[in-house]
DNA sequence: ATCTGTTTCCGAATTGAATCCGAACAAGCA
DNA sequence: TGCTTGTTCGGATTCAATTCGGAAACAGAT
């Protein structure tokens, strides 16, 4: 239990291991996947998941760290184009690479965010916070008059969390009642609307 | 199994073992309550929560739609008051009572929901998001000049999905980085904001 | 109060999935 | 080839969820 591959043929069964989980956890969710299905979909033996992962959940974590560890691939190299653009465009290009990414591989990482934006999974999302939070500095560091705003923080925690992440959430929807372009424009006038309301005339808060 | 109760007693029953739920997803989340852990802490055998029960999902599902009624209950009575305020102060108003909700009963609804806004209590949200759909609607009512807003359902999702819900996970954060205070004041700025923003110069908050 | 049918309660027994383990199988090495 | 170590397997074990059959509490009638 939780050895580390040695072998060659060992790093391919574990990488079997948490590709299948990613596929069961798309068709069915975390809770209602069997340990022996997952073996089944990889292909090995029962007893082999326990050789690598601790329980069920360590298997689940890995297929989430994955996830985590791909999204962030994608997003690191997006934020030079990204700095150089204005609020709108910028939100614009980032959701729509994001979905991208989430449609590919026949969607297995949209099918999962469906049940795996609930689940614990969510806590190792911190990474993708990170990148995100670096997206958000490097673009204030580009435009320094942004600076200006109050509450520069808070700004950024809605931008992840009340932005980003509900656009996300919503495109793992079952019957979405919004089209996710007419989210992404709202949400990139949210905060550029904000912004200028802040920069310009007076502050009328504080 | 999945009987209806019938007499005083049994009643107390089903209520015991909601209350028991709660407060053992209050403690550990869901995952990790046993069914015997909610037959003890309500005080019964464990064979007594299947008379009225079909499963542990349905205690849990139920424990769900008592924290969903509560709030329902909540939001319902202030909405007459919140659509006569200003955006702001509807926001500042609504979400610290939402808080001061939550902070009842030894906090056991704010640390249920740190579990349960991930599992699938969220499936059964939908009267919360009616009630607050609701408020948004009569809002707009009283104040006719909104309805000149753009993308109004996508804005209505934002304050929903994007702005109550994302304050009120903050608020069953660990170790939260932003003050409530300040994330509820941002939130109703940009709201506000936007609104300004799009009515053009007319002062459209009062 | 006693009897009778109904409701409620219980906890030992059953079931099924998660996990462990030791034998069998492959790889590396001398 | 024989030896050692890494890997796989699936039956055996464990543990929680659920069932079941009967005991206790109740309501209503006599």
């Amino acid at each position: 239990m939780a050895r580390k591959p040695k072998q060659q043929r060992s790093k391919a069964t574990v990488d079997a291991i948490v590709e299948a989980a990613l596929i069961a956890i798309a068709r069915q969710g975390p809770s209602a996947t069997t340990a022996r299905q997952v073996a089944d979909i990889a292909g090995i033996g029962v007893g082999s998941l326990y050789e690598y992962f601790e329980d069920k959940d360590a298997i689940f974590n890995a297929a989430g760290a994955r996830f985590v560890d791909d999204t962030v691939a994608m997003i690191k190299p997006l934020i030079p184009e990204l700095v150089r653009m204005n609020i709108r465009d910028a939100v614009s290009k980032l959701l729509f690479t994001f979905r991208d990414f989430l449609e590919e591989n026949n969607q297995i990482y949209l099918k999962c965010a469906r049940h795996a934006f609930s689940q614990d999974m969510v806590m190792h999302q911190e990474p993708i916070n990170r990148a995100l939070m670096d997206l958000f500095t490097q673009y204030l560091m580009h435009h320094p008059e942004l600076l200006r705003m109050p509450n520069i923080p808070a700004v950024a925690y809605f931008y992840i969390n009340g932005g980003i992440f509900t656009v996300i959430r919503h495109l793992s929807e079952e019957k979405p009642t919004q089209s996710f372009e007419e989210l992404t424009m709202v949400f990139g006038d949210f905060l550029a609307s904000y912004a200028e309301h802040k920069l310009g005339a007076s502050n009328a808060t504080q």
